[in-house]
RNA sequence: GGGCGAUUAGCUCAGUUGGUCCAGAGCGCUCGCCUCACACGCGAGAGGUCACUGGUUCAAGUCCAGUAUCGCCCACCA
């Protein structure tokens, strides 16, 4: 067992056990799989953050919750597999390092030329790569790490190229020029996916397109004058009375001088601006549909860095700001402005650079998402793969069923760069090994000149993960044992960008195993998102982030994840601060305290079973239900039901009642033979619950763990606990509660008399109902001590003491002499409290019962309940009366 | 414009198939306690017409419809 000191401190230290906890597992191969076991497999393939990432809260909640599950599944006997790893994330990693090199060296990537440059981010990412691995540790996730992927590897590579080159084959990528999502700062085409529209204040401004015939003119209204120095037309709607008569006619296209026509559209918002609208096919992509309709030229007037080209007539070279500033006051000079009004609009950004995206035509590469979104949408339909919360699953189905193909080219430097070649008359070869330059085109013979440009987006690596990092297409143990994996757990941004996309891969490219086998994974589970203390969402602009490993340091990586599960409930978003952790730290040195206390009454194995004494077979029924709930939750993913469980099972159950109630018989006040049953009981039970707390606080429970004596074994790779030998024992639990009842009666009139602790008292139980009579007797050693009783007497039908308060429990009245103590009044407003009480529930049980309808049509049992209910309170009432009437 | 969440104690949230977990938990608050594991603790309390309006039902935080407020996602009007 790992080095540990001799004694446990007062309070739980989670910085003197990390460390040492997490080396021990890792120095005993604690997290690795094994492809030749025999056992089931469960595998869980992490998300992998960016190689640039730091940890931030929706990692810690996220990574809990995997380790969570992989942690519960490992002792259940599962053969079980998390893999991590990094994705290279090309536009986020290549910014990074190109700010840095700009930075530090003041210089640019065309500098260092592309391979110089690939070459700067692979030693950017020795020094600086995988942090963010290294924090998952500190928050105590069991990831194989001897598996570790990076999307970028050798292997990683190997697959990549294998999937780009079946899908080529099969028609399913293709080349094309398209309008395309241009990010002018990254000078790099993004998907649909990765811009986002800000709601910014803007202009529209109302241009005058003349008639040729200098008749006249025709307004248009547009956000972006700029744009208009590539329109190629004008549209207005059919029915438009206002413009009917131009329809079909040439306008002047004012600063350029070339004439366009005037064309009908239906999509056309006659009641928007004036109604016509000039036609820019060229950036916009309304307008490039319209452009198609109408057979309209497409002018493209953008360089990829954003400054206006050749096509723009005397505004080439100027940027797009300028170029803004310069048409409009250019067309005012000429008298064309008509007015500008402020407008609300939307902006498309770029996710990465923030820049406006400009729509614009250009070569790039895509994949045909239509054949692809088939089976994917099928497994969601058949139940084969499920959503939790199922509600996400519409949302995964809205994107698929109505999917456009995908831009998979970037261009960039840093990533998968496209395996496609060209020969001298740019005839396309794609091939999963690198061509020659020279080398002979594999179909028409001429030799190959050179490679393709361009990288592939970051997905289109991340989307093979689940299998990428077993081997595939390699057909490897590791694929065969851990594939399909059974649990993904993700953020509900990346449903689009990720999820679907796996479930595309792996339908498509795992085609030697049988449709089902196929799906990447068995269950997404889709978590809550992390907010701050008043409900925005953490960002680095905002400053509100709360940095996980900071809360580590400060309250204990089971604080943190423990207090993480506790307030998410699934998929619910959480609003989360700081003090929130005190919530796993308490319950952290509760589990250490009782433990602690445990320990010091277990010094060697017990000489006995787990005992008969009523509260040795309450504890362990307790125990038996908690094990069940647990199970369930867990199984189910319910992480919140199984920790609330456990929250309350060892704080109410175990140490409020169970361990208050063993002090006697642990200190030997009692035969030999008691203390050794009640020490097998308690070590039984704290076996139990160290297991099924484990995947919750692994730390802690494991350096608990190791001080319990005959654990041979490490808590990592326990058992799971097994329901059937804690089976449930309802006359305990009915006996005990019964106790329970008494001696909190009694405290509550100890407190309501302010009777101190220190001054014990003296009780008379009148029980109505005999078993109460029983139940007391055979307790009487348990209770005293819990409600500072000096002596109990139980006696049916026994005469109420004067001077005594009296307190009302199922099935008898409880009577506490406090001759001097006792406060009349005070006694008095409990009982005449008590009493009207009584009364509203008494009220509401008859009126229900005078219900016909209720008794008539209401279950049977239902009915019978509320008679017994009526029954009981009648009783209690009857109680409480003669009480008060003794008093006077 | 379309879709989806949320609205329960001062705060953060639980409340499974409608009827003894129709009112819960943690924090905070009040009162009393350094009771030989824990003051990161122990015991006892106070505190809510379950957003609003209708409806279904013998019976509704719990089902249905609508309203309001807040939030998220998708689409995007030049």
């Amino acid at each position: 067992m790992s080095t540990k000191p001799a004694e446990l401190a007062k309070a739980y230290d989670p910085a003197a056990v990390e460390g040492r906890i997490y080396e021990f597992w890792e120095s005993n191969d604690s997290f690795r799989a094994d492809a030749a076991s025999d056992k089931p497999p469960f595998t869980i393939m992490i998300p992998p953050p960016n190689v640039t990432g730091v940890l931030h809260m929706g990692h810690a909640l996220n990574n809990t919750l995997q380790d969570i599950v992989i942690r519960h599944r490992r002792m259940a006997g599962y053969e079980a597999l998390w893999v991590p790893g990094t994705d290279h994330a090309g536009i986020a990693t290549q910014a990074v390092v190109e700010k840095q090199l700009f930075q530090e060296k003041n210089i640019r990537r065309q500098d260092l030329g592309r391979e110089g440059f690939v070459a700067e981010v692979w030693k950017w990412r020795e020094h600086h790569g995988d942090f963010i691995l290294k924090q998952l540790r500190r928050l105590g996730c069991s990831c194989d790490w001897s598996r570790t992927k990076f999307t970028l590897d050798e292997d990683m590579v190997h697959a990549v190229m294998t999937a780009f080159v079946r899908l080529w084959e099969k028609g399913l990528v293709y080349r094309g020029a398209r309008l395309v999502n241009w990010d002018c700062t990254l000078m790099t085409a993004v998907s649909d996916d990765e811009i986002e529209y800000v709601p910014r204040k803007g202009s529209l401004w109302y241009i005058r397109y003349p008639l040729p015939d200098g008749s006249g003119h025709l307004t248009v209204a547009t956000t972006r004058p700029e744009t208009m120095l590539g329109d190629t037309g004008v549209a207005v709607h059919p029915d438009d009375e206002r413009y009917r008569h131009l329809v079909g006619k040439k306008i002047v296209l004012p600063l350029m001088g070339r004439e366009i026509p005037l064309v009908a559209d239906d999509t056309v918002d006659p009641e928007f601006g004036t109604g016509a609208v000039k036609v820019t096919p060229g950036h916009d992509p309304a307008d490039y549909v319209r452009g198609a309709k109408h057979s309209l030229p497409v002018v493209n007037i953008l360089n990829p860095d954003g400054t206006l080209n050749a096509e723009a007539g005397s505004y080439a070279g100027l940027p797009r700001a300028e170029a803004r500033k310069k048409v409009v006051a250019d067309l005012d000079a000429l008298g064309l402005l008509e007015k500008i009004e402020e407008i609300d609009h939307n902006v498309a950004v770029s996710d990465r650079s923030k820049d406006a995206i400009e729509p614009l035509i250009s070569e790039q590469w895509f994949v045909k998402m239509e054949p692809l979104a088939k089976p994917a949408i099928a497994a969601v339909k058949s139940g084969r793969l499920v959503f939790a919360p199922e509600r996400w699953a519409k949302v995964y189905l809205d994107w698929l069923e109505n999917v456009r193909d995908w831009c998979i080219s970037r261009q960039l430097w840093w990533g998968h760069r496209i395996p496609v070649w060209y020969d001298e008359d740019q005839v396309p070869a794609a091939s999963v090994t690198p061509l020659e330059i020279g080398s002979p085109h594999p179909k028409t013979g001429k030799p190959i000149v050179r490679q393709d440009e361009d990288v592939l987006d970051t997905w289109a690596s991340s989307w093979l993960w689940p299998f990428a990092t077993l081997g595939w297409p390699e057909h490897t143990p590791d694929l065969a044992k851990f594939y399909p994996t059974q649990f993904l757990s993700t953020a509900r941004e990346i449903i689009y960008l990720w999820v679907a996309r796996m479930v595309m891969a792996g339908y498509e490219l795992l085609d030697h195993l049988p449709e089902d086998q196929r799906c990447p994974f068995d269950v997404c589970y889709i978590n809550a998102t992390v907010l701050d203390g008043i409900g925005r969402r953490m960002s680095k602009s905002l400053g509100n982030g709360i940095d996980p490993i900071e809360m580590i340091d400060r309250y204990g990586a089971d604080a943190v994840r423990y207090s993480l599960v506790m307030l998410t409930r699934e998929g619910q978003d959480v609003k989360l601060s700081e003090n929130r952790f005190e919530l796993g730290q308490r319950f952290c040195n509760k589990i250490w305290n009782a433990t602690r206390f445990a320990l010091a009454n277990l010094d060697g194995v017990p000489d006995a079973s787990p005992g008969d004494a009523l509260e040795d077979r309450w504890i362990l029924s307790r125990a038996g239900e908690t094990v069940r709930v647990v199970s369930h939750a867990l199984e189910n993913y319910h992480f919140h039901d199984g920790a609330a469980e456990l929250y309350r099972f060892f704080w109410n159950d175990l140490c409020d009642w169970y361990l208050e109630v063993a002090k006697r018989r642990l200190s030997g006040d009692g035969t030999a033979a008691d203390r050794e049953t009640a020490r097998a009981t308690l070590l039984r039970v704290l076996s139990v619950t160290l297991r099924l707390l484990h995947p919750y606080l692994p730390f802690l429970t494991e350096e608990l763990w190791g001080y319990l004596p005959g654990t041979e074994e490490t808590l990592i790779r326990a058992e799971w606990p097994a329901d059937v030998d804690l089976p449930r024992d309802e006359s305990a639990e009915a006996d005990f509660d019964r106790m329970r009842d008494v001696v909190t009666a009694i405290r509550n009139v100890r407190a309501s008399m302010n009777v101190p602790p220190s001054t014990a008292i003296e009780v008379l139980v009148d029980p109505e109902d005999p078993e109460l009579g029983r139940v007391l007797a055979e307790t009487r050693d348990l209770a005293s001590p819990m409600a500072r009783i000096e002596s109990m007497t139980v006696q049916a039908g026994l005469t109420r003491p004067a001077g005594s308060a009296a307190a009302v429990v199922r099935g008898g009245t409880v009577y506490i002499p406090l001759a001097g103590i006792i406060d009349l009044d005070v006694e008095r407003d409990r009982l005449a409290k008590e009493h009207e009480r009584l009364v509203n529930l008494i009220g509401g049980a008859e009126k229900k019962l005078a219900n016909e309808n209720f008794v008539s049509r209401a279950k049977p049992e239902v009915v019978e309940r509320e008679r017994e209910k009526l029954e009981s309170l009648r009783s209690d009432l009857a109680k409480v009366e003669a009480a008060r009437k003794e008093m006077g």
